[in-house]
DNA sequence: ATCCTAACTTAGACTATGTCTAAACTAAGA
DNA sequence: TCTTAGTTTAGACATAGTCTAAGTTAGGAT
């Protein structure tokens, strides 16, 4: 049972078969996937869905605020389904691999008063770059 | 006379009127601007100048190492000519205003060792988000 | 100076990613 | 059953960026 669809429901949000399968496709992951990655792994248990809906529903549940949207190099957007608690992205510039990590401290207190040019300054997020094991490792 | 014309003569890299051009539109600006509005002002200064060559221009550059290429969200890239020293980006969610800032101490200090996964970290980029002054008054 | 060659530039075709539109479908209440 | 609002769909459209093939240019060799 997917967490998300009970959190989706909370939001007065018709659960209709092609919606279920977008968020269950999007949960079992631990990889952060593409629109079309998740159209194309959707459409392995439901081959009518259609790209505009799985457009369309993945801006809706990121307008709810249940799924984060990021935007990294490489041309498309990926989803995180982990939109509960506050993480930071770590990735491979080898293989473009990427990793949930939390850091220490909140970020927003690292940046001066001098430095904010009159910001009210709400959330931060940290983009760490590397090399994994198995790029280390060809290295 | 642009320093980062200078800086690329040093890569024994040819300096057509072309790449001037797209040099000095890229430095003389304190935004961040995308390869379209690059093109746009280079082009009021050269008429002839064609799109693939800013494309290529800028891709070069970044490849050099003297200019950031940034990946924010909205679709398109942005160049910022200021690879000198380590910054971050403050945004407004408001209007999308972006500033450099400087943040203490370094980010990768604030990533513990059983949340690199292996990795070797080498760098980190901070986005910070917020609301500008005049989105402040807005609101 | 002229030739040669490699680097550079160009227009436009092409690809990738994402949005929009209009029509059809569906579910729930009157 | 009828109505209505919400949802889904195919495909047209939009935008950002890359590729290709041909033409141009710069600079070294003769």
């Amino acid at each position: 049972m997917s967490d998300l669809v009970t959190r989706l429901r909370r939001h007065n949000w018709r659960i209709t078969p092609q919606r279920r399968v977008i968020a269950e496709t999007l949960e079992g992951s631990h990889v952060h996937y593409t629109a079309e990655e998740i159209l194309e792994r959707a459409c392995e248990r439901m081959p009518e869905l259609s790209r505009a809906t799985v457009y369309n529903t993945l801006n809706e549940m990121v307008a709810l605020g249940e799924i984060l949207e990021l935007t990294l190099e490489g041309r498309s957007k990926r989803y995180d389904p982990n939109a509960d608690h506050e993480h930071h992205h770590l990735i491979c510039e080898g293989c473009g691999l990427m990793k949930d990590v939390h850091a220490v401290g909140n970020p927003v207190d690292w940046l001066p008063g001098d430095e904010r040019h009159g910001f009210t300054v709400t959330r931060a997020s940290i983009t760490y770059r590397g090399l994994c094991p198995e790029c280390q490792a060809a290295a």
